[in-house]
DNA sequence: TCTGGGGTCCTAGGACCC
DNA sequence: TCTGGGGTCCTAGGACCC
């Protein structure tokens, strides 16, 4: 999927359509998970700080992401490819790789170019959205290929052509080849697929090790025959917060880490998991990073038997000068299903040998009670495991389970400068509705008042209303489907004529509306402030002025 | 107002075992 | 009783990917 976060946005959000969009985290150590191409125009990338990309493209939109949304949409796409073959082996929300093969849909380059165009189609029907195709004869040559494509558009990479093709590229477009790497080969001269194929295997093992190097000189002479696999089990389970300000206070510190061993255990429960090695991660204030693991005698799902052991391993690491980030993780995983009451005991036993070993009685109580099978209900902070579950994983519970988890985030301040809550009682972009209005979306917020857009997906570019942040007639909600099967728009705000409901289903129509160069230059259709368009603080008189002013916070 | 969060894989040394 | 040669497990760190 192409800039996939972002046009998923743009898709949602009539107004932003054709703008510059950015995706990523708002708070002060935040970074972009995605730029749309209009804000790729302006230098904002992947993985750059969201400051530096706010110095960049002041006037983007900025939004918080919805990964419960994405997964909705990611959903389908998957499903698609699975119609083409069994063998689908997903990277991440907006990637996969097919085996064409496996699945029998293509004998030859001309039947795969034609599955992978009506692909594209179907994708772009299904969900609103574009996606680009990369078709080799390996996993390895079709990732390239894609990226060759994007955005929107497929590219083959013909049989036998793969050596030529490779030859003249940056060693940078190898999988396996990152900044490290990357350096180090061009400090011996190596800085071509081709200079690497001729420095020979013995000299590339000698340089970045075994694996490292034998697996380089193969790709770099288009040698790639790891299969697509469709199920892969998962290692480890972990989650970690970087904290707006460095925490100092020790008690803290520890408080922390009790919160992140409690969500992580909430989580390994989830996916029916128990682990055996329980690691604790700090990222001190320089940016170190330091790991600390214990190994259990036997798997656990037991929080406080996490709880403990994280603890333990936190007293050997020296925290003064402060920690900015701190996470909790478990691996060794073991499938733990609730009925597997061998699995149970086994892992109650383990959880009371562990306490055992450190002689600590308390500990040692609450295995018991595992070994009864009562532990599984909440953890010691039960309301904690649920409430601040990942921002990530609010499932079908909708979007509403995410802010509150943000609000838990905001308030956990005691000894330490207060942090703004403001973003996170109401999320930059997400969806909301209005007892009066309808349905909408945040654009920003701050002293004391909300800023929301009123437009869904089928709508016309929407006008944009302010309220207080406690305003009784304004929720959060569920977020609007992309594209309708049946049912018809929900509420098209201040429709112009002849947008009727029929029309406003054709995502394509608005968007060639919408496309410009200059994301500041545009105006979507029927989006002036005119009578009755409440002005917001810095809503401006245009879609561009105002939803780049009222989606930054303090920016307007 | 530099540098997220969730993962995977690899390496290397030490302990331990046969 | 001048110390081999596997193999596995554990721990810590690092590179890389999206």
């Amino acid at each position: 999927m192409d800039a996939f976060y972002a046009s998923a946005e743009q898709a949602s959000k009539p107004s932003l359509r054709g703008k510059a969009v950015v995706v990523g985290g708002l708070g002060p150590r935040g970074v972009v998970a995605t730029a749309s191409y209009e804000a790729r125009r302006f230098g904002v990338h992947s993985a750059m700080p969201t400051a530096q990309a706010r110095r960049l493209a002041p006037n983007a939109a900025y939004l918080v992401p919805r990964f419960g949304f994405y997964r909705d949409i990611s959903e389908r796409v998957m499903g698609l490819l699975r119609e083409l073959s069994p063998l689908v082996e997903p990277l991440s929300l907006d990637e996969a790789f097919v085996d064409l093969e496996a699945g029998g849909v293509a004998s030859d380059e001309v039947s795969a170019r034609a599955v992978g165009e009506r692909l594209r189609a179907d994708i772009r029907a299904v969900t609103g959205l574009t996606g680009s195709v990369g078709i080799a004869a390996s996993k390895m040559l079709a990732k390239i290929a894609s990226e060759e494509a994007k955005p929107d558009g497929l590219v083959l990479i013909h049989a036998g052509t793969e050596r030529a093709l490779l030859a003249p590229m940056a060693v940078r477009v190898l999988p396996g080849v990152g900044p490290a790497t990357g350096d180090h080969l061009r400090r011996a001269g190596i800085t071509t697929v081709g200079e690497l194929a001729e420095a020979g295997e013995d000299e590339l093992v000698r340089m970045l090790g075994k694996s490292h190097g034998a697996g380089l000189y193969a790709m770099a002479l288009a040698r790639d025959d790891r299969p697509v696999v469709a199920e892969r089990e998962t290692k480890s389970v972990s989650v970690e917060d970087t904290y707006d300000v460095d925490i100092h206070d020790r008690t803290r510190v520890r408080l922390e880490v009790q919160r992140l061993a409690a969500r992580c255990v909430g989580r390994l429960r989830a996916s029916g998991h128990s682990g055996r090695t329980v690691v604790l991660k700090v990222r001190r204030y320089d940016f170190s990073t330091l790991t600390r693991s214990e190994t259990l005698r036997g798997p656990t799902d037991d929080p406080s038997v996490v709880q403990e052991a994280a603890a333990r391993l936190l007293e050997s690491v020296d925290t003064t000068g402060g920690v900015r980030l701190l996470g909790v993780g478990v691996s060794g995983l073991a499938d733990y299903t609730q009925e597997d009451l061998f699995a149970q005991a086994a892992g109650a036993r383990a959880a009371a040998e562990a306490a055992e070993r450190t002689g600590r009685a308390d500990a040692a109580a609450r295995a018991e009670s595992a070994d009864e099978g009562q532990a599984r209900g909440a953890g010691p902070d039960g309301s904690l495991i649920h409430e601040a579950g990942e921002k990530g994983e609010q499932g079908p519970g909708g979007p509403a389970g995410a802010p509150a988890g943000e609000g838990v985030r905001a308030e956990r301040g005691s000894g330490e400068p207060p942090v703004a809550p403001v973003e996170r009682r109401w999320p930059a972009g997400h969806d909301v509705r209005h007892a009066v209005y309808g349905p909408g979306w945040v654009q920003g917020s701050g002293v004391g008042r909300v800023t929301v857009r009123f437009e869904t997906p089928q709508s016309a570019p929407g006008r944009v209303r302010t309220f207080a942040v406690d305003d009784r007639d304004l929720e959060l909600s569920e977020p609007v489907a992309l594209v309708l099967e049946q049912v018809p728009p929900a509420v098209a705000p201040e429709p112009e004529p002849g947008a009727g409901p029929g029309e406003g289903q054709q995502p394509e129509a608005e968007r060639g509306q919408g496309r410009g160069a200059e994301p500041e230059a545009e105006r979507g259709p029927g989006a002036e402030s005119g009578p009755g368009a409440e002005s917001g603080p810095g809503a401006g008189s245009s879609v561009a002025d105002s939803s780049a002013s009222a989606a930054s916070p303090g920016g307007g």
